[in-house]
DNA sequence: GCATGATCATGC
DNA sequence: GCATGATCATGC
């Protein structure tokens, strides 16, 4: 009975289109809205195409090979974006690594893609919503060979016994997502004895915002770094980067100044000089691999000793909406869970470049220039993408509880004679993160949960642990 | 010499 | 005007 009148793509889409503007209380025969969450896809799938909802390795629409997705999107102050990423089916890992990409249950699934969407509006009931958009979709060959790629690193992971260590953010587009009831849901794997996290394939919300972005509701077009797909056959996106940055590797911020002839002594110089060197004209934050992928480029600056010269710091958080969440909802833990950095590393192989020299020349100097003479001793070493290993994100996890229980015992201030102290977890007490203050200034608060007012914080990874993981990583490149 | 608190500067 | 990335500067 499954979809039995739509064996054809055009059929399938043209009934979509009929869709489009319809209340979904309108759509939804059998009173199935009411219920829980992933609701308005069966509502779709059941009132709408007029089959029973299935989760197995076949499309939904199998005779036409189509698989159908409704999925949220959210208006916001700089545009549409996805609400989510897009979960697809769940990885068996004791076959799947059996498979090539193209022979995968991912592939046989999801190539060709009916997307439906809606925006996900607070406040109003779901019955109100409407389809605003449908398409089919397939993907373009560029985006196909880092897609290949990514699955690959997943099923690597998998023949190589650790399942249990995947994470979202070890890939770039395609990602193997976590689900289950529970956090606690958990699967065998083929080569170890260790539980895994039961994950599916997802396709990123940065990826989809693209997505939306260039074929739904517009045709975004962002500078790309990869001028033909072709480049990436036989590498990977991480790789080429590398070989198109490792040129200018041992010049320091002063010689790659001259040699593009920027003036600026700006903080942002080493933006710039990244943008330079891969003769780009906007910032490599905003091209179309970084922008799919979410990648977050981030400059670290080690000293003579190894050392990081600072800590990495993340967004503010509210103190009063950080009560609330759990770890698993908290912004940290989405950050890091899901990004993939891009650490543009600097070396200062001088030791008169260490921090008190650094700071007497720039008091000498003058405080009004602060960029340049911070870091012009220091030379480009090297890029090295990083993701959080799931150990660490353990750490963090800790980190993150005990600010929570500290702020809702009531944070400990005192009045010291450089600022105001807390008792918020010191960088002393992990060895991966911390909280620290991040604000304007020290008049730039907001409320703690008993009403006090408090400078505003963020968490911070240690300049070590930073330090230690580029480290880490350039031997597991060399190695690799 | 490092940890902690404070602040600057750019982009949106 | 604020969020965010980057960096300064004092005190222990």
């Amino acid at each position: 009975m499954q979809g039995t009148q739509y064996i054809d793509k055009e059929a399938i889409l043209k009934r979509a289109q009929e869709a489009i503007g319809i209340p979904l209380k309108d759509i939804d025969t059998t009173g199935r809205l009411s219920t829980g969450k992933g609701a308005i896809g069966t509502v779709i799938e059941e009132s709408w195409y007029g089959y029973t909802p299935n989760s197995e390795s076949e499309p939904d629409f199998p005779e036409a090979g189509v698989e159908l997705k409704v999925t949220p999107y959210l208006r916001t102050a700089h545009g549409v974006r996805a609400k989510e990423r897009l979960v697809c089916n769940i990885i068996n890992y004791m076959e799947e690594y059996k498979n090539t990409f193209k022979t995968s249950a991912f592939w046989h699934k999801c190539n060709t893609m009916l997307l439906m969407s809606y925006e996900h509006l607070y406040d109003v009931p779901k019955g109100e919503y409407t389809i605003d958009a449908a398409i089919l979709f397939s993907f373009p060959e560029e985006d196909l060979v880092i897609i290949e790629n990514d699955w690959n690193v997943i099923m690597n992971k998998v023949r190589n016994g650790l399942a249990h260590e995947l994470s979202e953010a070890d890939t770039l587009y395609l990602a193997a997502c976590t689900k289950g009831a529970t956090s606690a849901s958990v699967r065998e794997q083929p080569f170890s004895r260790i539980a895994a996290k039961q994950r599916a394939y997802s396709l990123k919300s940065s990826y989809m915002t693209h997505i939306l972005n260039t074929y739904i509701f517009g045709t975004a077009q962002n500078e790309s770094i990869i001028k033909d797909w072709r480049t990436l056959s036989g590498t990977t996106f991480e790789h080429y980067l590398e070989k198109k940055l490792s040129p200018f590797y041992g010049m320091t911020i002063d010689q790659l100044r001259k040699r593009f002839g920027v003036e600026t002594s700006a903080k942002n110089i080493v933006d710039i000089l990244l943008a330079k060197m891969l003769g780009l004209s906007g910032r490599i934050s905003q091209t179309e691999e970084f922008q799919k992928a979410g990648i977050v480029p981030k400059t670290v600056r080690l000293l003579p000793n190894g050392y990081s010269k600072e800590s990495m710091s993340f967004p503010n958080f509210d103190f009063c909406e950080l009560c609330e969440q759990s770890w698993e909802e908290s912004d940290f833990y989405r950050i890091l869970s899901e990004t993939k950095f891009m650490f543009v590393v600097f070396q200062s192989e001088r030791t008169n470049d260490s921090m008190e020299m650094v700071s007497s020349f720039s008091v000498a100097a003058g405080k009004k220039q602060i960029a340049p003479e911070g870091v012009t001793g220091f030379k480009f070493k090297r890029i090295v993408f990083w993701n959080m290993p799931a150990q660490d994100l353990e750490e963090a996890r800790r980190v993150w509880e005990r600010t929570v229980s500290t702020i809702k015992e009531g944070v400990v201030l005192k009045k010291t004679a450089y600022g105001m102290s807390n008792n918020l977890p010191k960088q002393t007490e992990s060895r991966v993160a911390h909280v620290r203050p991040h604000g304007r200034d020290s008049r730039d608060v907001l409320p703690l949960p008993d009403g006090r007012m408090m400078t505003k914080q963020c968490f911070w990874l240690n300049g070590g642990y930073i330090a230690k993981q580029v480290v880490d990583r350039s031997h597991d490149a060399q190695k690799g």
